[in-house]
DNA sequence: CCCGCGTTTGAACCGCCAGTCAACCTGATC
DNA sequence: GATCAGGTTGACTGGCGGTTCAAACGCGGG
C-alpha cells in the first residue's frame, strides 16, 4: 500500500548500527573506536557503516545521543510507575550512582556522557544535543519535587523546584565522575548518602535510609 | 661542581616541550593532538619530542597534570596572600567559574580537566594522577572553611568542613562543565550566583554580593 | 685543533584506518 | 526467467602520523 514499499529489512540495520557503536564506544573508548569494530560487533561488513551513516563522525554523534535517550527513557518509564514521590526520589538517586546497582550499566552511561562532553567542546551539533539531554535529566529531577509537592508529601515552602534541580543535578554529575573514576574516597555508597542527604536537606523529605 | 656538569641547557627542553604540549591540547583538544603540532609550537623538530619523552602518550599525561598544577599552584599562592577568609572563599569562586573573569583562561583549564577524566577512564596512571589534582583542589576550600573558623570568621557549628568541600566542590564541577559547554541557561553570571548562594548556606558567611 | 658526547635534525619507515568502488547478492515485480 | 533496485561485500587506496635512525651539529675538555 505503501507508495514506497521497502520491505526488505526485517532487521532496523540503521538501528543495529548506532547500537552496536554504542556499545564499542563504550568499551574502547571514543577515541579507540574504529569502523571496523562496529562492523564485526554487527557482523558486518565496514562499508556498510558508510553506506548507511556517510561518515564516521556521523555515526558517533547518533551513537552517542542515542544511548543516553535509552538511558533516559528506561528511567523516566519506571519513575512514572512509582505512585510515591520520595520513592521516586529514592529511586532517582540510586540510578544516579555510577557502580551502585550491579544489574544496571551505569557505569557505561556515566562513561559516554564524558565522552559527549569532550565532543561537546568543539563540535557544535554535540554541543546542541548535550544541552537537549541534560536539559531533560534535570526536568525529570524538578519533575519528581514538584510532583512531591503537589501531592503534599513535600513541603511547598523551600526554594524553587527548578533552581534545586539544577543546584543537584550539578552535585550528582560531579560525584558520579569522581565515583566513576574510582576515587579511592568517593564510593558509589558514599556518594549515595551524600545525595540522599542533601537531597532531605534541598526539597524536605524523609527519604529511605 | 657538580658531578656531572651539564652545563649545555641554557632552556629547559623538557620543559618547553610540555608547556608547548598542554597549550597545543588547549587549542585543539587531546584527540587532534600531533606530535608535529607540539615540535612546531616550541620551533623544535618531531624527533626531539621522542628523545625528551620517549612516546606521545608519556608527554601527554605529564602535560595534562603539568598545566592542572600550574593552575592550582597559581591559586593558591594568590588566596594565601588574602588576609580574610571571606575574601578568599569570594576569589576562589570567582575563579571556578569558567569565563567569567576574561583575564584568566579558565575556559581552558576546565577543557583540560575533561580530557583527563577521559583519558583517566582508561589510563590507570592518568586515573591516579587526577585523584591527587582533585584532592588538592578540594582540599583548597575545605582549607578556607576551616580558616575562616580558626579566626572567627566563619561559624563553626556547621557541618566538617571536609564534607562541605567535598560536597560544593562537586557542584562546581557539574556547573562548571555546563557553563564550559556554552549551556544557554547556565551562564557564567548565574553559576556565580549559585555558587555564592550554596557557599553562604554551607558555610553560613555573608559573601560579596 | 680535535675529540667525544649530548643534542638535534629530518628523511624514511610502517602500520593503520576512513572512505571509495566495482562487483555481487537477493528479493520483488512483471 | 528477466529485469531492476536497493543492500552488501571486501579489496583497495591514499594519506596520515607515531616512531626510528643515521647523520650532523656544537660545545667543553684535552
Amino acid at each position: 500500500m505503501s507508495t514506497k514499499a521497502r520491505a526488505k529489512p526485517q532487521r532496523d540495520r540503521h538501528q543495529e548500527i548506532v547500537e552496536a557503536a554504542a556499545q564499542v564506544i563504550t568499551d574502547r573508548g571514543l577515541a579507540e573506536t574504529r569502523i571496523q569494530d562496529i562492523a564485526d560487533r554487527c557482523g558486518v561488513s565496514p562499508g556498510l557503516i558508510l553506506y548507511y551513516f556517510g561518515s564516521k563522525d556521523r555515526l558517533l554523534v547518533e551513537a552517542l545521543t542515542y544511548a543516553n535517550d535509552q538511558s533516559y527513557l528506561r528511567m523516566s518509564r519506571e519513575l512514572r510507575k512509582m505512585p510515591a514521590a520520595s520513592e521516586r526520589m529514592d529511586r532517582l538517586i540510586q540510578l544516579s550512582v555510577p557502580g551502585l546497582l550491579p544489574e544496571y550499566a551505569l557505569l557505561d552511561e556515566w562513561a559516554l556522557w564524558l565522552e559527549i562532553w569532550v565532543r561537546a567542546l568543539r563540535d557544535p551539533q554535540m554541543a546542541k544535543e548535550r544541552e537537549n539531554l541534560d536539559r531533560r535529566w534535570v526536568q525529570s529531577i524538578s519533575e519528581v519535587i514538584r510532583y512531591g509537592r503537589q501531592t503534599g508529601e513535600f513541603p511547598s515552602d523551600a526554594a524553587d523546584a527548578d533552581d534545586i534541580a539544577m543546584e543537584f543535578g550539578a552535585m550528582v554529575d560531579g560525584l558520579a565522575i569522581q565515583v566513576l573514576l574510582n576515587d579511592t574516597v568517593m564510593t558509589p555508597a558514599r556518594m549515595h548518602d551524600i545525595c540522599l542527604d542533601v537531597a532531605r536537606r534541598l526539597i524536605g523529605y524523609d527519604g529511605a535510609g
